[in-house]
DNA sequence: TCGATTGTCTAGCGGTGCTAGGATCGAATC
DNA sequence: GATTCGATCCTAGCACCGCTAGACAATCGA
């Protein structure tokens, strides 16, 4: 009994190695260089070894996605943790969001921009993205204002943090008034 | 004289045809289908006659997304001109906006989720895409509010749209309640 | 020790974007 | 009108992609 919890040990590192490889190289040179190839060589195995793990690419990407989402949960909530006051609880917040997307591009891709196969607002959506709403809901949804729904307000001032973050890093937005850009979302948005 | 005025009249016409095909075929099945071969079947006309106009399949989207722009700035203007007051007319704005996302998702994606290899934010963005801005800055610009920069206000107002567009359509936002995004976007950012 | 099972690899399929080089066609010249 | 010659277009093929069938080796249970 013994090997074969071994087995399934050596079994389930491995497909760890595969989901922190994939991510490492697309942050390093962008998810167009994660082939299946390149994926392999770098784990030191060979291609089909990867679908002995996952169904195919997407569903690479869909891991690398679920591991960020925690990641960004546990973020958000800290930054959140260390604030007082709604104020600057909320742009707290915002700021962590972005720096986040920041930091993690490849990352964030794979959450939001990529199809890695995952539900959304659904309920068989996986937890680690219910849980990363959630951590954004209980800041937000204290400052949505009277008669507003908070999740009505939460997805609406997600939708303007994700806006901000993908059009800042695609180039579409000057990066140098970010810190404005938020001072402003959080000004307007938030019922203080 | 004539014969080359009437090659590259159509020269010129098998260009737009490509540009035209190329929209078509994403919007009918997405840009994965939009491969460099499909695209010559479909104008009838070999491959490398494709690189004859553009220097590889980015060059098309790129292609695409000008044309889109173009577009999206009479629809935003067309739809504020027939509002009065400023209140209606950002509403209208923003319905404006996310119904060209929603109408148009192939396009849009060519314009801000894909790489057309278009320059932005910058002083060499193509003209269309600085009208489009334009035409958002137009409106709400005037409803920035005192002290605050009319383009960062826009900006930030579009980040929002662009935002609610494409979460809205990735299905990570219930597509009911759209309409009470969109008012609650209205009464909190704009000061009327 | 031997058969069965599990795990891994090599090789290859049909597809992608893109390009080199040859064929063809039409315009300009004699 | 025949002939040259340059522009135009296509066939064929490159290297790469995601993915998989089938051979092979290692390991397990009898």
């Amino acid at each position: 009994m013994s090997v074969q919890e071994r087995k399934e040990r050596e079994r389930a590192g491995r497909e760890r190695l595969i989901v922190a490889t994939a991510r490492e190289l697309a942050e390093q040179q962008g998810w167009d260089a994660v082939t299946t190839r390149r994926l392999a060589e770098r784990i030191e195995y060979s291609q089909p070894v990867l679908y002995s793990h996952f169904r195919g690419k997407r569903e690479i990407i869909g891991a690398v996605a679920l591991e960020g989402a925690t990641e960004m949960a546990t973020t958000l909530r800290a930054a959140t943790s260390a604030a007082d006051g709604p104020r600057t609880r909320v742009t707290a917040l915002a700021r962590a969001y972005l720096g986040f997307a920041e930091r993690n591009p490849a990352v964030y891709d794979a959450m939001f921009q990529l199809d890695g196969g995952l539900a959304f607002a659904d309920e068989d959506t996986p937890e680690p993205l219910k849980d990363a709403f959630g951590a954004l809901l209980e800041t937000l949804g204290e400052v949505a204002g009277d008669g507003v729904h908070p999740g009505l307000f939460t997805e609406l001032f997600w939708a303007a943090l994700h806006g901000l973050a993908t059009l800042t890093r695609a180039g579409r937005l000057p990066s140098g008034d970010a810190e404005r850009r938020v001072e402003l979302l959080v000004d307007r948005l938030a019922m203080l």
